[in-house]
DNA sequence: GGGTTTGACTTGATTAATGAAAGGAGTTGA
DNA sequence: TCAACTCCTTTCATTAATCAAGTCAAACCC
């Protein structure tokens, strides 16, 4: 389903999705023309899902990363689905999980006082477990 | 630092990176040039650390999504980051953590097999608790 | 073998975006 | 009040993207 040329493709453009066709043609020995149907079919195909930046999330103001074990203490999840709408810019990722607990939250804070407030919120819904992300 | 028409900007490449800077300036109403003058600013100071592309990993083969857990068993870490190295297409992230574990691992596996002789590798240099991704 | 279809690429013409230069409006501070 | 600065717009030359043919090779069929 996908050559070596189409992996070159998604290679150079996880790289820098704002290449141009030509320069991506040049890339992959292709012409402009050529690359771009590639593209195209790759996009259509769904295997590039779309296209977006990396954001330095240090110098938007967000100083904290955390990972966060969600376990639920009723059986419904949905207050604690419905409190993450709520809080939405905090929210990288809220994965469904097995193993340890219902969900592994990923999330972003300026500060611990308003990771703090988080926590204290989400208490009322769920029981955590927290991991501060001190590098990548 | 950041005006509202930058938070703009952001949210705009955030959704779709490789919009014109044309269209971007008519979203948030500027013309062309100066749009693509703020974007300028905006990769030289940083806030932008690049542009990728969002790719389905099921489409790419890559049926299972996990978190790891790490404990390693010495105090040295190196063999275990010198392992990582070595098994590349299977890592997304690895994140040094406070909490339970030295690290948050996070990683993609084509199969349940392929997972399975990770984990027996993987072994050799840590103990590891296993969660798997199932919705996000 | 001859003919047709299909898929992937190139070429060439048209349309659109980009980048550079010049200039105007608003702000700041001496 | 004036100069310096920032940020934006306008204009124009350059460059890239797009669309429509056209080429080429492989596969298939009678």
């Amino acid at each position: 389903m996908l050559d070596n040329t189409d992996i070159s493709i998604l290679n150079e453009l996880t790289k820098n999705s704002r290449i141009t066709m030509k320069e991506l043609g040049e890339k992959v020995h292709l012409t402009g023309q050529a690359a771009s149907a590639r593209v195209a079919k790759l996009e259509d195909s769904g295997v590039i899902e779309g296209y977006t930046i990396k954001v330095n999330q240090v110098k938007m103001g967000y100083f904290i990363q955390a990972f966060i074990t969600i376990i639920t203490q009723s059986t419904y999840h949905q207050p604690y689905l419905s409190f993450l709408k709520t809080q939405e810019p905090y929210i990288i990722h809220n994965n469904k999980i097995s193993g340890d607990g219902c969900y592994l939250l990923e999330c972003k804070f300026p500060s611990n006082e308003k990771l703090d407030e988080f926590l204290e919120d989400l208490n009322e819904h769920a029981n955590y477990k927290l991991s501060i992300v001190i590098n990548k």
